[in-house]
This record gives structure tokens, sequence and C-alpha cells, in this order.
DNA sequence: TATATGATCCCCT
DNA sequence: GGGGATCATATAA
């Protein structure tokens, strides 16, 4: 079975994490269910971690948890965050480096029911399926056994193809959300949303910020 | 072994 | 906008 020309190669994953951060907007996280149903949505907001980032849990070198951000490009990152919540990466940059993109929100557009029950919300709800991590997660059923999975074939149970890429300037960056470690990674503008979009995570405060480019 | 701490979300005011 | 839930992991002892 040959592979569709949806799918990104691995290289695309192999590059400086705020470019694939950026490139991924607008393209489509895809999951299947044991069942065969399938999950999708577009993807609206991603950061950027790297090694030399207090913030980046590859910081101090290879962890337990944090194996599979020196893995291969193109692989899944899934940790638990808060003792309940899981969040999803995507690992960027050569072997050994430790780097990932933090998917924190998708527009659903397919599977929105099943979407509905992991969250265990009403299927009416679009608003609070996938905005944010931890709500990602849940929607699409990720948890830790989905850690180091390649999102770069179909053969997988989660990946990410070609969606409707997103224009320089609809493209906003501001500083992260969630990080307290050091003045300068709070500061660090290595979050990536599309501009104006209702389904973007944080305040109307958090998501102003400057054009990518 | 022991303790502190989150790349969050939800509910309350 | 503020606090609690809840636990794996990191770091200290």
């Amino acid at each position: 079975m040959t592979e569709p020309n949806l799918l990104f190669p691995a290289a695309f994953y192999d590059r400086p994490t705020l470019q694939v951060a950026r490139d991924l907007l607008g393209h489509t996280l895809v999951r299947v269910l044991p069942d065969g149903t399938r999950l999708s949505g577009r993807i609206l907001e991603t950061e950027a971690y790297t090694p030399d980032d207090p913030a980046c849990h590859a910081h101090r070198g290879p962890s337990e948890r944090a194996r599979s951000m020196f893995g291969p490009p193109g692989h899944t990152y899934v940790y638990l965050i808060y003792g309940i919540y899981h969040c999803l990466n995507v690992v960027t940059q050569p072997v050994g480096e430790g780097a990932a993109v933090l998917i924190r929100a998708v527009e659903p557009l397919e599977g929105l029911a099943a979407m509905a029950e992991g969250r265990n919300i009403a299927p009416t709800a679009v608003r609070d399926l996938a905005r944010g991590p931890g709500r990602l997660c849940q929607a699409f059923q990720l948890d830790r056994r989905f850690d180091g999975l390649p999102v770069t074939t179909t053969r997988s149970p989660i990946w990410i193809e070609h969606g409707t890429p997103v224009a320089d300037a609809e493209v906003l960056t501001t500083p992260r959300i969630g990080i307290t470690v050091t003045p300068e990674a709070i500061a660090a503008p290595w979050r990536l949303i599309v501009r104006d979009h209702p389904l973007v995570s944080g305040t109307r405060r958090q998501n102003c910020g400057q054009p990518y480019v």
C-alpha cells in the first residue's frame, strides 16, 4: 500500500522548530479510533520548544518522560500534565537534539460526536472540543500510550496531512501560555496562532501578538 | 525516601 | 480572575 501524497515527509519535521510550528498551521491532524472512526481537525495554534529553552522538557538532557523528544522527527511526544491532562507534541529537528512543537488547538472537522464523547461534553459545545492542549488530547483520545508514534504514515493511529495553508498575514506570534521558568522563556514569542480565529485558546489579551514575518 | 512543581482545565465569584 | 484537582517527574536530602 503506497502512501497518499497528503502526508508530510519526515524531512518536513527535521527543520528548525519555530519554522515547523508555523508551517503546521492550517494543516490537518487526523486520528483513527480502534472502531475505525476518523477524527480530524485543522491546526490553529502551536508552540515551539527547543533544548536551549529552560521551559523545554529536553532542556536538561534525555529523561524517561521526554525520551521521545530525542527520537526521530515526525514522531509524537505525549506527556501527562498536572496529573490529569495530556499534551500532544510533534518531534522536530535531527535525532538527539530534543525539540518539539506543542499542538494547542484545532478546529474540529470530522468525528465531532466522538470528540464530544472523549471530552464528556455535549456535542453542541463545538467551541470546547479541542481548544487547548488538554482538551485536544481528550477529544482525540490520546494518552501516554500514543507517545513515540510516527505522524508521517497512515499506518499510525495518528498523523498529519495537508490541509489549507495559512498565509503569513494570518499568522500571529505571542508568548507561550503557562511558562514561568525565566523572564526570557516567558517573553519568547514562540506561540503561533491563526489570527482572530475563535477556536484558539487563550484570553483576548494573550491572543494579541506580532505578525510572524 | 521526601518534597515541590507544573507546556491545564473547570468551577466559582 | 482566582483557587483546587491530582500525580508523574525532577530534584533535593
